[in-house]
DNA sequence: CTTATTTTTTACCAAAAGGTAAAAAATAAG
DNA sequence: CTTATTTTTTACCTTTTGGTAAAAAATAAG
């Protein structure tokens, strides 16, 4: 067995070629809808050259899924925001939410696809996963709330708003292209949306500042 | 030829009920992962009896997409909202984009699902007829600010927020399911959502009233 | 009852697509 | 240079699936 340097970084490099290549393609055409010859030529191999690699769709898919929830997660705790003051905070998940949906928008679609669907594909273990991210942030918001810090609101319509708000730019681009007429969202369009997000949402639920 | 009602009423019978078996299995599974066999099941009739009434898979898909933004921009005009002022028309309108999410939730993931694929099904007299109600709608907003009735904002900004905030509940369900400890949502959840989704971005954008 | 029309069923078909097996080629090790 | 290991290619195979053609059945018209 070989376990040199070079050998495992060229294998490393051609799987995550694979990966991104799939992760724009399943973003476009669901999973179902992406066939793996697809992929492979994005990815510039043949289709048996890419099953040598990940033995079947499913795993591939599911590879992409858990890079883009590990992700997606990294932006998830609030606590971990720069800052002391919930204004602040919540401006960095905010605009760290927007980034996400700005710098991997195929990502956010193969996500969104697969909750829409019914989340078929997603694990337990990445659910728990996600959920347990979660509670120490609402946990947070309810802090704040009886600290009178913001009015008293549900913390969790609150998250769901924001990631609706923000995924939203990555997602339904197509939409918002045609309303703003762009061919294609420019990084000041993330910008105003960041703005406008963060004072809509830090004003709506009475952050003092 | 025959002309009478109780013929043409059959058929249109067994087509609503394709259309509707259709919009659910392609929210499920996306386009290219909903097999014929599996709507007309579900309608209960053969996939060559489905063939009949509608001649192709795209043809099927399109009917279902008109028919979902058809609904959906029935809510869309801001300014036929009853009320006067634009507290009342805008919780009205977003009242009435959650209504959409839960009495249409399989439409709302059809089009969801569309959008995010780049609208490859949607033609462009669908696209024209989305935009110009939007536009009217736009007009208003800006006409509220410039009487200081709200915050100077981007309106295109505000819809897309509220579209996003509102359909999360319809697409997303599954993910607010597991953190709402839900196996479906109820009725009260998606009055939760009205509530705080009117109150967050009618405080937000700063309206009197 | 007979004929015309509409609806449903039966029998296929061709293309797409995921996956397997094994040979060939490339690369590394000794 | 020879051998072992990894990577790529070639050749298939099977299932799924959208769609067609025509016969059969049901229904309505006269």
């Amino acid at each position: 067995m070989i376990r040199n340097g070079t050998k495992e970084t060229k294998r490393q490099h051609n799987e995550l070629h694979i990966l991104s290549a799939a992760e724009e393609i399943f973003a476009q055409h669901g999973y179902n809808g992406a066939p793996l010859e697809l992929i492979a030529e994005r990815a510039g191999l043949s289709k048996q050259n890419l099953l040598y690699y990940f033995p079947s769709k499913k795993l591939l898919y599911q590879k992409v899924l858990e890079s883009v929830l590990d992700n997606w997660l990294e932006f998830m705790a609030l606590l971990d925001q720069p800052g002391k003051d919930p204004a602040t905070k919540l401006e960095h998940y905010i605009r760290g939410k927007i980034e996400f949906s700005r710098t991997r928008p195929n990502g956010s679609k193969v996500y969104a696809n697969e909750i829409i669907s019914g989340a078929p594909h997603l694990s337990n273990e990445l659910k728990a996963r996600l959920l347990q991210h979660l509670e120490a942030d609402l946990k947070l918001v309810n802090v704040w709330i009886a600290e009178g810090q913001m009015d008293p609101i549900d913390p969790a319509h609150l998250f769901f708003m924001i990631w609706a708000a923000t995924q939203t730019y990555a997602d339904f681009s197509s939409q918002i292209e045609i309303v703003l007429g762009r061919s294609k969202l420019e990084a000041s369009d993330f910008e105003d949306a960041a703005k406008f997000v963060t004072h809509v949402i830090l004003k709506g639920i009475g952050i003092k500042n």
